[in-house]
RNA sequence: GCGCCCGUAGCUCAUUUGGAUAGAGCACCGGCCUUCUAAGCCGGGGGUAGCAGGUUCGAAUCCUGCCGGGCGCGCCA
């Protein structure tokens, strides 16, 4: 779009024999009385030149070459240049939508990057809130924007399938297991105390009967009292004594019974809120030798010779770099050494590994199958980052190709009060209940509407009583408008020659025919940007200013009209509008009806 | 206390990575449907961009210091 512009300026700079490897950027005007285009470039050279930008900028304007699709050059404001053009500038715009369809605006200038995308990645634990959904959409629309400029996406969800939480939930559902064969106790205060746990106890006593029954006095022994103070070492004692009662296998089942219904749940979550998923990597599996206990069948299973586990090779590769020391009787990782604030436990003194320890596992997986690596990460976990970063280099990867985007939390509101979305006090929206609130069109778009790292509000009562005000409404509006239009043509006795309209785009002369094609012609570099940014929300904004300019051309200009060529022009025109807001809104994932 | 993020119209947010007179939606006021969908359009009011300095042709954007808000600082995950 902007090529024959930058064209121009480097032709001119090299008549004057000036810089011609400059960066000639060409800027969209704000507003239409500085021309269709500006380009800074005058004002840019000028500070390395030491020269008036004003003068330099005449002298560029009088050394570009003329061109039929430009009307006027003009110097203005500090040392802009500005340009005008004729609408026929604009005919191989139009010439590549029609014909690329929904392919125009895909590129190729990814090419060759093969990135690994992991994002919501939330603990299996409950359902997905909708503080989860932000990560989700926000993730989702990334990989397809850059999907988008070629590059090779691989989308990933990390299973946090061990570790204290897994066992909390695992007790807790063992615990309403107990009340529904008849035991009547006080539920740890630390216990999951949501609704989805009965649920969960119920299908196990329903395939299991009391198989599993023990009493309740020996589930609580030697527990203190429950209260506040004592919650973390009360529910402590009762996983404790759950384990042992159980013994390994029967608690194993009743773990992954758990495990298996929570990440179902989620991923059909996910997948009606069209978010899907090409692996799901289980934190365990890393740990997990593989020949001898290959993970379960819903687990991503990977091919494997190693007897000891990819988590104790990963281990053992930055001991064999001297990062790894012992001390207090745990084993540590000098993460000090790049710059962390403090050295990072990985086995701890009862011997088992850390969270951080499958970390370091797991980013030395994603590096050895991917040369860039993505990680989309909830505001309360980034103090993380400083020792990811420090993963990557002690492993002696690249750490310019890890990159983790911050996601605000959305701050939930019920009109002016504000709701607790603490996943263990129960009482939290999910995403499944905001979904069939606002619908997923309108919770998809929403979501990616802000910048990924602002604070959001999000209110529960405004999604519900007004949805009509969600500017997506508006969007797809003005592609069921469109759609409407072409409907008519036959019932009008009209037609479309699309060939003829192409030829007469010159008679596109109005204002708002301008601004629209403006608008078109700034979509493949909205694409780019937001794909390269990782910033989405530039494309959902970039929508609603499209929609603008069309709702503003249909109340300007009539389309199903009797001259015959200016029919034409006006309805490629109107087409190419239709074409953007359906790809626009399909990388979006949001429909783009034909009818409303 | 230390670290990261944020602060823009009454409210929710943009601002093309340093560009021209800071823009939208909601809310408020006034117009436009016998003509392609009024879920729309046109016009109006509303601002010391938290505050104070600095960098330069030029700052909401970059730097410094305050003020205010969010989050994080486990041998939890």
């Amino acid at each position: 779009m902007k090529k024959l512009l930058t064209d121009l300026i480097s032709q001119a700079l090299k008549t004057l024999d000036l810089d011609t490897n400059a960066n000639i950027h060409i800027e969209y005007t704000r507003d239409s009385v500085h021309g269709d285009f500006a380009s800074n470039i005058a004002m840019s050279l000028a500070k390395t030149l030491k020269k008036n930008p004003r003068e330099l900028a005449q002298q560029i304007i009088s050394a570009i070459p003329p061109s039929p699709v430009i009307t006027k050059t003009e110097l203005a404001g500090p040392g802009f240049i500005n340009f005008y053009v004729t609408p026929n500038y604009f005919l191989p715009l139009l010439e590549n939508i029609k014909e690329q369809k929904n392919k125009f605006g895909l590129s190729t200038i990814g090419k060759g990057r093969k990135i690994h995308v992991e994002f919501v990645s939330s603990n299996p634990t409950g359902p997905l809130h909708v503080g989860h959904g932000r990560g989700a959409a926000y993730g989702a629309t990334l990989c397809d924007l850059l999907a988008a400029i070629g590059c090779d996406v691989h989308r990933e969800y990390y299973v946090n399938d061990a570790g204290r939480q897994m066992d909390i939930l695992a007790t807790s559902i063992y615990l309403r297991y107990l009340e529904l064969s008849g035991e009547k106790f006080e539920f740890p205060l630390n216990g999951y105390k949501g609704d989805y746990v009965h649920d969960i106890a119920n299908t196990l006593f329903n395939s299991h009967g009391d198989l599993f029954h023990k009493p309740i006095g020996k589930i609580l022994n030697n527990t203190p009292e429950n209260n506040e103070a004592n919650k973390e070492q009360y529910i402590d004692i009762v996983i404790e004594n759950t384990k042992s009662l159980l013994g390994e296998v029967n608690y194993e089942i009743i773990f992954d019974h758990g495990l298996k219904i929570i990440l179902e749940d989620i991923k059909e979550d996910l997948e009606e809120f069209g978010v899907t998923y090409d692996e799901w990597f289980s934190e365990k599996g890393l740990w997990i030798s593989p020949i001898n206990s290959p993970p379960p069948a819903w687990k991503y299973n990977r091919p494997s010779n190693q007897k000891t586990s990819f988590g104790e090779q990963a281990i053992k590769q930055l001991e064999a770099k001297g990062y790894i020391y012992e001390k207090d009787g745990a084993v540590w990782f000098k993460s000090t050494s790049f710059g962390d604030d403090k050295d990072r436990v990985v086995t701890r003194e009862n011997g088992l590994h850390t969270y951080f320890a499958s970390d370091i596992a797991y980013h030395k997986w994603k590096f050895d199958h991917y040369n860039e690596v993505i990680n989309v990460l909830g505001a309360d976990h980034h103090g993380y980052i400083p020792r990811l970063k420090a993963i990557i280099e002690a492993l002696g990867y690249p750490v310019e190709k890890f990159h983790a985007p911050i996601v605000q939390f959305a701050a939930l509101y019920r009109g002016k009060e504000k709701v607790s979305m603490s996943t263990r006090s129960g009482e939290f929206v999910t995403l499944r209940e905001l979904r069939n609130e606002v619908g997923k069109d309108a919770a998809r778009y929403f979501y990616v509407s802000r910048k990924a790292d602002q604070h959001m509000d999000f209110d529960l009562e405004l999604a519900k009583s007004k949805t009509n005000e969600n500017p997506v409404f508006y969007i797809q509006y003005a592609h069921a408008r469109i759609c409407s239009v072409f409907r008519q043509l036959p019932d009008k006795n009209l037609n479309w020659k699309a060939d003829e309209g192409l030829k007469h785009l010159s008679l596109l002369e109005a204002p708002t025919e301008k601004a629209l094609m403006l608008m078109l012609g700034r979509y493949a570099d909205i694409i780019q940007t937001a794909a390269l940014q990782y910033d989405p929300h530039l494309l959902a904004h970039y929508l609603r200013d499209l929609a603008e300019s069309f709702h503003a051309y249909y109340n300007a200009c009539p389309f199903l009209i009797p001259e015959e060529t200016l029919r034409h022009a006006r309805l490629c025109l109107v087409d190419a509008t239709r074409q953007i807001l359906s790809n626009g809104l399909q990388l979006l994932n949001v429909s783009a009806p034909e009818t409303m």
